[in-house]
DNA sequence: TATATAATTTAGCCATGCCTAAATTAATTT
DNA sequence: AAATTAATTTAGGCATGGCTAAATTATATA
């Protein structure tokens, strides 16, 4: 058995692999605010595990073995984040911090029971795919809200889990996965957006749209 | 935070206290699966805590803020227990294990959410006690099986969680906390037991009975 | 009471995983 | 290309919580 801590390594990787390409020993430290010299440590650890490549200064790849083991922590991840939501009634931004204690420690057999509980889901409450038992991950594209156009129509597919504000925030304007929007305007010089939903007019900063992601993208007729 | 290993210790003291009175260095130990010295290690760390008292080759005794500790993983533990029974499906004898690394990871919120969906139980699916949220427990009077006489009618009220195999031997004689039976014949000589349940006769070893707790005793005709 | 035995504690080591500070290597600037 | 700056790694330390082996203290036996 994995270490907790090596748990959270691998799947740092995967994730920053997933957005940004390389992966360096400094990004992974910042991501898992530790210093880089631990990281260091882990990787090599890692490497003697054969779960990630490494070559001095070079970056961090995960093997296939690595990248199962990431794959079934972020699995467990959002399961119970989707599971906490719906059988327990765990707010949005709370279900976050309690699954990333709860990931390392649940046993293939719950996995299972929530799994079937919750009827096999792929999406957890942010939106995010949840892998299935063998590692599959299907991801259907997206667009950061920052990259819409006046007068475009969208939905929300996936937003950020990890800032419980920001998911409160969000949640103050019923800004779920799912909920459709349209954009009024872009202010110009990076300024916020003006969208529209259900009929109500909110402002939201650009920071903010940098953690909101849609899809289902049509131009519309302006009002 | 407490570390989950003296979490543990606390909890084992408070169950040895419980069970026989003082608790030696090397109960604790063994109890623990731990040599004595590294429980004389977590005493003393235990101690400048002011979680236990404790007087070189005295035993150990929990002060008030240590039983409350103890009792608050207790509670945890056996919530969870009824809730993987009851919510998951888990079975009865897989219940403890899996309740043994959640109890130290839930949150407080999780804990009164279970608690709610529960309905306030105030027993686990092996007829321990839970704490409520003050840590009062009320613990009914229950006799061990191996007390009982021929003739005698009961009701099981307990039964040992942590015994996965004697678990699953009880539960093929439907022999759940609220399962009533009658005692047809003890053996001579300690030996085992020949009891009725539902009609049906079953042999239980006398190390078997000693893991079991009933109580409603009534004296009843023989047959 | 003296001695043997059993329980407990101390001393010192190991692995994990974090840290700081110093050294090394790579990348950038002049 | 040389020098500066940035990234990474190494070296050595700390806390946690195990371990073994040796010393100590208590208990039981002769």
């Amino acid at each position: 058995m994995l270490t907790q801590a090596a748990e959270d390594y691998l799947k740092s990787i995967y994730k920053l692999q997933e957005k940004g390409g390389k992966v360096s020993t400094g990004n992974l430290a910042e991501y898992l605010d530790v210093k880089p010299s631990s990281a260091t440590g882990m990787i090599k650890k890692l490497k003697t595990m054969k779960l990630v490549s490494h070559e001095r200064y070079q970056g961090v790849t995960l093997t296939d073995a690595g990248k199962t083991i990431a794959l079934e922590i972020i699995r467990h991840h959002r399961l119970l984040e989707l599971y906490l939501f719906k059988a327990l009634g765990v707010p949005w931004d709370g279900v976050h911090e309690e699954a990333e204690k709860l990931e390392h420690v649940i046993s293939e057999d719950m996995e299972a029971r929530m799994d079937a509980f919750l009827g096999y889901p792929t999406e957890d409450p942010h939106g995010s795919p949840i892998p299935d038992k063998n590692g599959v991950v299907l991801k259907a594209p997206s667009v950061q809200m920052t990259d819409l156009n006046n007068g475009q129509s969208c939905v929300v597919a996936e937003v950020s889990d990890d800032d419980s504000a920001l998911l409160r925030h969000l949640g103050s304007f019923s800004l779920y996965p799912g909920t459709a929007f349209r954009v009024i305007e872009v202010a110009p010089f990076e300024g916020p957006f003006t969208i529209d939903i259900a009929g109500q007019q909110v402002v939201i900063g650009r920071e903010v749209a940098k953690h909101i992601f849609v899809n289902n993208i049509e131009e519309t007729d302006n009002v």
